[in-house]
RNA sequence: GCCGGGGUGGCGGAAUUGGUAGACGCAGCGGAUUCAAAAUCCGCCGCUAGUGAUAGUGUGCGGGUUCGAGUCCCGCCCUCGGCACCA
């Protein structure tokens, strides 16, 4: 019985072994050939309409990593399955070729961005094609190519003239040593990353994109249009553009500047969402940069330093939430616009200029960050929001009081009001004198006002005067009204989204096409002398933008006076460049922005990309799109459909300890691995028998070095089996961790392939359909196996989970593999046809190879484009069904019944079992339920 | 801190959405083939008890709904992301 006993059929120019080399380059040559990817619009061969599917464009680093072989194989598989479905599918490739990581590599190298990036992308176009991807690359667009950014500045322009794009000052990171904006990230503890100088904030002018213009549209499509998006990436935009309905007002006040003129014209304004709280005031407070605080410390020298202090530290909201608050009285008062209260103006390092009016009001009751304030500085702290029941709690202490002590009664004000920063000890210990239980309920009601006052649940008002007793809405409509009739505020909405500031003080990236002239001051470069073209040669050393030095750049006239004059050398914002390039794909060499061939793809049909670029880029890219519609450039409102976001891939991590607590990582593929008791990975041992630690699992990436080469992937095993394993590890959306044997097992699936095929080469090539009156009950089962796996693969492939689509290849393989050479050329025909189409997308050279060896491109046409297979509804019947058998909830067994019972017979069948009779315990059926073709459950 | 995703064998993961938990694969163990090894093929493989048939138990923890819960509800724990110019 062994193989090497059977004869194996030869088939005429067909290895025995699988070989992926050459197979792999015999289906790219074919490919290349035949420009097998090349989409045209309208394309009369495929009758149901364009599929337009894309990955996110790449930063040209040096070579592809692992995550870039995942998410450009969700994509290419997309695309196969759809094209075979009969779509005129485009799937094209570009390179986000402009940004910092070329800058920062010609400081280390000594090499021009551009070079450096043109030869990255030649790499790493190379390893694209050694993967089989479908690209079609006559559509391939570098951002950094002039006749790309050429429309980011023609746009631009546009923006400008109709007033969508604007200059204003901005405040930026400032590295004094090396003279250059800094990223945030490349602020470490408040020093430039490479100079380590203290890291200034500087306010320098740069253009910015109104896209809060759009806040509410973007905002109402995200809630409401697009339904192709995650729940969970829907509710990241949402929170990003922070619609919040409240209430803006102020405080007046008499507070002068140095020329005896009333600040800001005498009111203080701030916005609330919580209005309802106002009566609550006890201070306000601003930001360092306001008027009142610029104000205070010119009044009081000694204050200056300590304001200037406040300005310290992060400004992200994560910062913000977590660093210590901490404040400066400045011994100035503006007036509660209701009470007309004397209420002190504070300085404080969690107010930010650039939120809002760059002020707060302080309500310590009912906002955790006014509270912690407010304690540290003893701050008066009033109570004006309580449940109904803490209410009714109120009164019931009151009476226990007034009943206790015979006096009057305490009204639910008084008890609230305790003075939590004053001497509590000594008002509880006054009432425990006279009623201890009293006390207790005091004490209970100061633990529970502490916790209910900063939860979300909005109570009733208290201690409000007039506004006493309102629900929230009624509380906020009443006192905004109230405002309102002062003139002194009104409801307003406001959006976290900011304006979108695309200028960098950087060399490499698209040049902004202004010109300084000291007569006409910021001219726009006229249309007809567009692009600005980027010098090529520069090599940046870190002192700052190399363009700042380059004469023959910055030399140019006045397009208004003729004048001579400076060019602009700050470049835009890299999120330009990825703002629109998937509409450049669809008019490529367009000598217009995009043209007619747009209206035909987009909007997209699939995008793909990390959630990473969940807000920054997508957002843009609604808003470009939007900006473009309104421009008369397209018709349509979003750009994307439905957007995928396959997950990262991460590998174990190793270490040695280095001196001071430094960490000496080491690959992986060097540690032979230790376990703990339980099989969990606790280190390993270097070839020398060094021992190192073990750091967990985490993203894939340089600074761990426990990145995979997807170059060695190809070289060793080939393409397909690097495809299968990374679409095998897991499903598109979720994080994967790598196994190098795990790679080993997707190569041997692709050999039992080849070789099923081999040794039924002549089966196949001969035989005809397959009857089913002829077959065996075993082939009968092994067909019926074959096309469950199919109808499976069909359904996992419609909702993109493509680790189960592998997974049923392999289920067919497994069960056709028990249909010996020559016992039933039919159905190793049949099987052979359905295992190949199916695994197609996801193997596209093995299969190709396999497919056209066998013949059935003579049959049924090459399998890029054949038909996709159909279950046949014969092969899933079955004479007999198995149904678990359950005894009160409990599996016990299972019953065979004729596919043809019915519920009564199965009832029966099932009351009759042996099972029934053992663990009823000769108690009769209460209830049988019937679960049709699953089971059926006996409740005793 | 706030918001969101996720916890299933030694491992990656499945369970067509309330109906046999662990499909498929990796690793491991036993066997066949081989002079030997690689490769390949066959079998076993959640945990506990038992030689065994079998029984009990089991999807992060604690409750609940249901004939039936990995799946639904309530309360926790852990973990990974996001929270304005790295792409």
């Amino acid at each position: 019985m062994s193989r090497g006993s059977i004869a194996r059929p030869r088939f005429p120019d067909m290895e025995s072994q699988y070989n992926h080399k050459t197979v792999e380059s015999a289906a790219q040559t074919h490919w290349s050939a035949i420009d097998a990817y090349r989409s045209i619009e309208n394309d009369p061969r495929f009758p149901k309409g364009k599929y337009y599917a894309c990955s996110m464009l790449p930063y040209p680093s040096g070579k592809l990593h692992m995550g870039h072989v995942r998410n450009y194989t969700i994509n290419d598989m997309l695309v196969r399955y759809q094209r075979m479905q009969g779509y005129n599918v485009l799937m094209p490739m570009g390179w986000d070729a402009f940004g910092l990581p070329a800058e920062n590599a010609a400081m280390k190298s000594k090499k021009a961005p551009a070079a450096w990036t043109y030869e990255n992308i030649r790499v790493m176009k190379a390893q694209c094609q050694a993967l089989g991807l479908a690209f079609d690359w006559s559509r391939e667009l570098a951002t950094c190519d002039p006749a790309y950014y050429k429309w980011n500045q023609w746009f631009f322009l546009k923006m400008l003239e109709n007033g969508l794009a604007y200059r204003k000052t901005q405040i930026v990171n400032w590295d004094p040593i090396d003279q250059t904006v800094l990223a945030n990230e490349q602020v470490i503890d408040g020093r430039g990353w490479r100079s380590g100088a203290l890291v200034e904030k500087r306010e320098i002018p740069g253009y910015y994109l109104n896209i809060t213009k759009y806040a509410e549209e973007l905002l109402d499509a995200t809630l409401h249009k697009l339904p192709g998006w995650s729940e969970r990436l829907r509710l990241i935009q949402e929170n990003w553009i922070g619609k919040s309905e409240g209430v803006r007002f102020a405080f007046p006040h008499d507070i002068k500047d140095a020329d005896g003129k009333l600040v800001q014209d005498g009111k203080m304004y701030v916005f609330t969402t919580r209005a309802d709280t106002i009566m609550g005031v006890t201070f306000v407070a601003v930001a360092p940069e306001h008027p009142l605080a610029i104000r205070a410390g010119q009044l009081n020298p000694a204050l200056a330093p300590k304001i200037d202090a406040l300005k310290l530290g992060g400004t992200t909201e994560a910062e913000l939430a977590l660093k210590e608050k901490e404040g400066v009285a400045t011994g100035l008062f503006v007036t509660h616009p209701l009470t007309g209260e004397k209420i002190e103006v504070w300085v404080g390092n969690y107010v930010l200029i650039i939120y809002g009016d760059g002020a707060v009001m302080g309500v310590p009751a009912h906002d955790e960050r006014d509270w912690n304030f407010a304690a540290k500085y003893g701050i008066p702290v009033k109570t004006v929001i309580g449940s109904e029941q803490l209410y009714r709690d109120c009164l019931a202490v009151s009476n226990a009081y007034q009943s206790a002590t015979g006096g009057a009664p305490l009204s639910p004000t008084e008890l609230l009001n305790v003075n939590w920063n004053g001497d509590i000890a000594g008002q509880l210990a006054h009432i425990a004198r006279v009623s201890p239980e009293a006390s207790n309920a005091v004490v209970g009601l100061a633990h529970q006002m502490r916790h209910e006052h900063f939860s979300a649940e909005r109570g009733l008002t208290i201690n409000s005067g007039k506004f006493d007793r309102l629900t929230f809405q009624d509380a906020v409509n009443a006192i905004a009204a109230d405002l309102a009739a002062k003139g002194l505020g009104e409801k307003k909405t406001t959006f976290r989204l900011r304006d979108w500031g695309i200028s960098r003080q950087r060399y490499w990236g698209t040049p902004i096409p202004v010109i300084h002239c000291d007569d006409c001051g910021v001219v726009p470069v006229p249309e007809k002398d567009l692009p600005v073209v980027l010098p090529e040669h520069h090599i940046p050393d870190g002192s700052g933008n190399p363009l700042n030095k380059d004469e023959a750049f910055l030399k140019c006239s006045c397009p208004k006076c003729g004048k001579p004059a400076r060019r602009e050398t700050d470049t835009m914002d890299t999120f330009v460049d990825s703002a629109w390039y998937y509409m450049r794909y669809t008019s490529a060499n367009a000598d217009t922005m995009v043209d007619a061939r747009n209206d035909y793809w987009m909007p997209m049909d699939q995008y793909i990309g990390g959630i990473e670029h969940a807000v920054l880029h997508l957002l843009y890219a609604r808003f470009w799109t939007k900006a473009m519609r309104d421009m008369g450039l397209l018709k349509f409102d979003e750009p994307f459909k439905r957007m995928t976001n396959h997950g990262m891939l991460l590998n174990h991590i190793f270490y040695t300890p280095g001196s001071h607590g430094a960490k000496n990582y080491v690959p992986p593929t060097d540690v032979k691995l230790t376990h703990d008791e339980k099989g969990h990975i606790n280190g390993g041992t270097l070839e020398d028998g060094t021992p190192v630690l073990y750091g967990g699992i985490g993203k894939m990436g340089k600074s761990e070095k426990n990145g995979v080469d997807p170059q060695d992937l190809i070289d060793k095993y080939g393409a397909d089996t690097a495809r299968l394993y990374v679409m095998f590890v897991g499903g598109p959306e979720d994080a994967a961790v790598w196994s190098d044997t795990a790679v080993e097992g997707a190569m041997r699936f692709l050999r039992r392939v080849w070789t099923y095929c081999a040794d039924r080469a002549a089966d196949i090539a001969n035989a005809g359909a397959v009857d089913a009156a002829t077959l065996t009950a075993e082939q009968k089962a092994t067909r019926f196996e074959l096309h469950s796996a199919l109808k499976q693969s069909n359904f996992d492939y419609e909702r993109q989970q493509y680790n189960t689509v592998v997974s049923a290849s392999m289920k067919m393989l497994n069960a056709l593999e028990a249909v010996k050479p020559g016992a039933c050329p039919s159905l190793a025909r049949e099987g052979a046809s359905i295992l190949l189409r199916t695994l197609a997308p996801v193997t596209p050279h093995i299969t190709y190879k396999l497919w056209s060896d066998l013949g059935f491109e003579k049959t049924d046409g090459a399998l890029l484009d054949t038909e996709w297979p159909q279950p046949d509804a014969g092969a899933l019947v079955q004479d007999e069904i198995k149904l678990v058998l359950q005894i009160n909830g409990k599996t016990r067994g299972e019953i065979v019944v004729p596919s043809s019972a019915d519920k009564a017979a199965i009832e029966a069948a099932a009351a009759a079992s042996a099972e029934v009779a053992k663990f009823g315990e000769g108690r009769a059926p209460k209830k049988i339920i019937v679960v049709p073709g699953r089971l059926v459950n006996v409740v005793v």
